[in-house]
DNA sequence: GGGGCCATAGTCCGAAACATACCATATGCT
DNA sequence: AGCATATGGTATGTTTCGGACTATGGCCCC
């Protein structure tokens, strides 16, 4: 059965062409590894599976390093065009934030929202900082996702603003 | 070394008292569980690891099922408050979410959309419904996460809604 | 009072995932 | 030539994860 980095695998090589792990693993980084990371290991150990199972077919260079080029056959570009147009039914996401388990369980709010604020604040300039340079070229897939982590990114800042600052009690004005 | 996993159990041994594995896990599922959750083995596995490094103590109900009932211990008790108290600059989250990907891969905006709208506005409303419920009752921790969770999910909602409705677009007006 | 059923309670296990350390090759600089 | 750095890949020991499986107790109904 495959997994959501099947095809985080899958969908890699249909973008590249041809790709291998090292690739695969600069590409992620800069892309889907802002909202999905995967670890390098896997991306060595998965395409071996995706080969095993027909998904992918492997060549390797000639010369060199002798490195492995992973492309689709015919049944991975079926399977990711099938999972593409999934009806998106799987279970809804996990917040899964330390600062927000260590404030579940009774940490001072103040303590934790400084620090993760700084962080957040952080990424949100970088994510809108993308988006001006790339905004508006295709794929649209890319793009949006980056709206999405921007989206989020202004919520957990004005989440810990809010606790951060606790002049700006909506009672006391 | 202790992971997020290990504080959970802890934190909830510590809000229960003493606590079996099975009840751990019925609190997880309408609690924490809603932003973190754990698997029910692990909450088998856990307590014993946490008892065998000093951290919780173990006896054993007499008749019955004889089911084992953890405690904190002292060391328990300051690893807990030690966690509390360090300043959260662990990773940020990431979003993880299963549509977002097949988004970013190139399937079809609005069918993703749909699916995921509903089950994000669902979940909106059961958060909404048990902050009505149990607001304003200390500890202050639950209902900060239970805010967290209201914001992010509204975040979603916007976020589905606006792929889902495309005469909205700020453009054509 | 005994049989069946459901909720409770716990164990077990193989397959992945993970972090991380290690190894190897190329490239360019001094 | 010697060395640092970036590139590229492998190997491996632990955890984690799900999920299948087992068992126990309480309760209802006949």
């Amino acid at each position: 059965m495959l997994t959501s980095t099947s095809y985080i695998v899958l969908g890699l090589v249909d973008w590249i062409g041809e790709a291998t792990p090292y690739e695969l693993k600069q590409r992620i980084a800069e892309t889907v590894g802002n909202f999905w990371s995967v670890p390098h290991s896997q991306l060595y150990a998965e395409p071996a599976r995706l080969t095993a199972s027909g998904h992918l077919s492997e060549r390797r260079e000639r010369g060199g390093r002798r490195r492995r080029l992973f492309s689709l056959t015919d049944h991975g570009r079926e399977a990711l065009s099938a999972w593409r147009s999934q009806p998106a039914d799987d279970p809804l996401p996990e917040l899964r934030d330390p600062g927000l388990l260590r404030l579940f369980f009774g940490a001072d709010p103040q303590a934790i929202a400084r620090t993760r604020l700084h962080a957040h604040q952080e990424k949100l300039r970088s994510y809108e900082e993308r988006l001006a340079r790339d905004s508006g070229a295709p794929p649209r897939g890319p793009w949006l996702a980056l709206e999405a982590g921007i989206g989020h990114e202004r919520e957990w800042v004005r989440f810990w603003a809010q606790l951060a600052a606790p002049t700006s009690d909506p009672i006391a004005g």
